[in-house]
DNA sequence: ATGGTCGTGAAACGA
């Protein structure tokens, strides 16, 4: 089974990009994050061709979380209990019977937080909090669970192409890092990680300054398990083909293979 | 502290 997750900057200028993808991957599931349209005017016709069931909540202008899924789910939430900010659409999860077994599985689109300590960063703090509570809510020993998405966290040094430019910058303070670490100290983990424990490979890069020239990016994209995925990894990889395109997303694909 | 570039939607604003 592969699963991918991507950011993919608005699905209306990634749609070619999307479709590529899609055709030369051929994951079984696909997280988007940051469709940046509404519900109901989500591209389905131009993906009909590739047989995905399609789940989508959307939202005018900007977030926007989807999943593409070949197996058909049981159950779709849009949001999850606890969530403080359910007017933007950065949750939905599904449940899917899969040849690996029953499997949850949520796209999220962690906010960005804006400036270190603003209103909106604590929000994101809050928005940590209550997710966390959410799995460990949903950890059960007859389901395997997958969140995977833009969680706007490097969780260590080694996510980050110079921890102490960055040091204490959003997406890169300790209370951020802090927050990823308890997901993880609950008993998810990230498969990349687990795939990869020393290479330093980035998921994002800014439009701006030339960062992608000068590789000046963060690992903030990820796909977390329980443990009872764990071992059907065979791998996890990002595709940085993708960020070289003409009018590329500012993140790549996340893809892991599980056997 | 500022600026750099995108996407949205038609000007700033968020990332």
């Amino acid at each position: 089974m592969k699963i991918a997750t991507w950011n993919v900057n608005s699905i209306k200028v990634r749609l070619e990009h999307l479709r590529d993808f899609l055709g030369q991957e051929n994951p079984d599931i696909v997280l988007l994050q940051e469709i940046k349209c509404e519900t109901n005017k989500f591209p389905y016709d131009e993906l009909s061709d590739f047989n995905y069931n399609l789940y989508v909540h959307g939202q005018k202008s900007g977030n926007g979380v989807a999943i593409l899924s070949k197996f058909p789910a049981d159950e779709i939430t849009y949001d999850f209990l606890g969530n403080e900010c359910p007017s933007e659409s950065r949750f939905i999860e599904i449940s899917v019977q899969t040849p690996l077994g029953f499997c949850r599985i949520i796209s999220v689109y962690v906010p960005n937080g804006g400036e270190v300590n603003s209103d909106k960063f604590i929000k994101k703090l809050k928005f940590f909090n209550n997710l966390t509570e959410y799995l460990k809510s949903k950890k059960k020993l007859d389901e395997m669970l997958f969140i995977g998405g833009d969680f706007n966290v490097a969780p260590f040094d080694i996510d980050v192409y110079s921890p102490r430019a960055l040091e204490g910058t959003t997406c890169f303070t300790i209370e951020e890092r802090q927050k990823l670490r308890t997901i993880i100290n609950c008993g998810f983990y990230d498969l990349y990680r687990l795939a990869h424990p020393t290479k330093q490979e980035f998921s994002w890069w800014d439009y701006r300054s030339g960062a992608l020239q000068q590789n000046k990016g963060m690992r903030i994209d990820s796909i977390l398990t329980t443990g009872n995925v764990v071992s059907h990894l065979k791998d996890c990889f990002m595709l940085y083909s993708m960020r070289t395109l003409t009018r590329p997303s500012d993140h790549i694909p996340v893809i892991a293979i599980l056997k």
